[in-house]
DNA sequence: AGTGCGGCCTGTCCGC
DNA sequence: TGCGGACAGGCCGCAC
């Protein structure tokens, strides 16, 4: 599910139920998430103060004095804000009751999600330490893409779905940035000019930040912190839409799987 | 080192 | 109506 627009839309929806308030009790339903939930983490939230909620690329950062959760939504995972008289649904795995009344309640069906607990410098931890730059900050750009693509052979769109070139990039939103920069999904990333990456690197930037304007994309479950879905889906110019007309020259879209994920295309306008 | 694939899970949809 | 198979937004870890 959620690539880097759902994840910021979760967080800044949770962050002002949460910021500066006390856990009060930790429930654990399911442990058995993609990585089992650390069987300690009752006390080491339990009685402390969540201070921030940060993200870095899809993760979830909740800090407080001794140390951060880490949160991973994987494919189907959403974290919403719940009162303590909402039903309890199948696959609420975790609930994280604050002192203020709010419970932070963990929803994944796939169990491809986590939830870790650490007390070094998060972004140190194994699964952060190589992440690749922050889509909307400075450090992205076209020249970064195409220093790191040289030599190359991987599919473009496998590319920029690596995490260590760039955070936040899923299935979703690399056919759609592709299709705006007008390349192919196929193309070696070690093939394409440093021009067609400076536009792309900016395209890629402004779909995100459509994206988190819209609340994120929903195709099945997303949700956000209120429960709400996001509204970007309507915007999509090819993920999906195999079959039909392109949105700018109505040649039929199509699509491949590439490196194993779906991938969707206008063999006019991408090349 | 770079690349490709299997695997983790459940839910849904499609064809028979 | 039931059943098997394919597929779904992520990402680690392994084998080549």
């Amino acid at each position: 599910m959620p690539e880097l627009p759902e994840v910021e839309t979760t967080r800044r929806g949770l962050a002002p139920h949460l910021e500066g308030s006390k856990v009060k009790k930790v429930t654990v339903r399911q442990p058995s998430l993609r990585w089992a939930v650390p069987s300690d983490l009752a006390e080491k939230l339990e009685g402390r103060v969540i201070q921030s909620i940060q993200r870095r690329g899809k993760y979830l950062l909740f800090k407080n004095t001794q140390g951060t959760l880490i949160g991973h939504l994987g494919m189907s995972g959403s974290m919403r804000i719940c009162s303590g008289d909402s039903e309890i649904k199948k696959h609420d795995h975790v609930d994280i009751a604050m002192a203020n009344g709010n419970i932070l309640r963990f929803h994944d069906p796939r169990r491809f999600g986590f939830l870790l607990w650490t007390e070094d410098d998060p972004l140190q931890h194994k699964m952060l330490s190589k992440l690749g730059p922050e889509p909307l900050s400075d450090e992205f750009t076209g020249k970064l893409l195409h220093q790191l693509s040289r030599k190359r052979k991987v599919p473009i769109k496998n590319f920029i779905m690596d995490s260590c070139v760039v955070v936040g990039v899923g299935n979703i939103y690399a056919s759609e940035s592709l299709f705006s920069a007008g390349i192919r999904p196929t193309r070696s990333a070690g093939k394409v000019s440093l021009a067609a990456y400076e536009q792309l690197a900016e395209i890629i930037r402004i779909v995100l930040a459509r994206s988190i304007d819209q609340g994120g994309t929903t195709l099945k479950d997303f949700v956000n912190s209120d429960g709400q879905p996001g509204y970007f889906a309507q915007q999509l110019n090819v993920y999906g839409r195999a079959g039909q007309a392109c949105p700018q020259c109505q040649t039929e879209i199509k699509s491949k799987v590439i490196g194993q994920r779906n991938s969707f295309y206008c063999p006019a306008c991408q090349k």
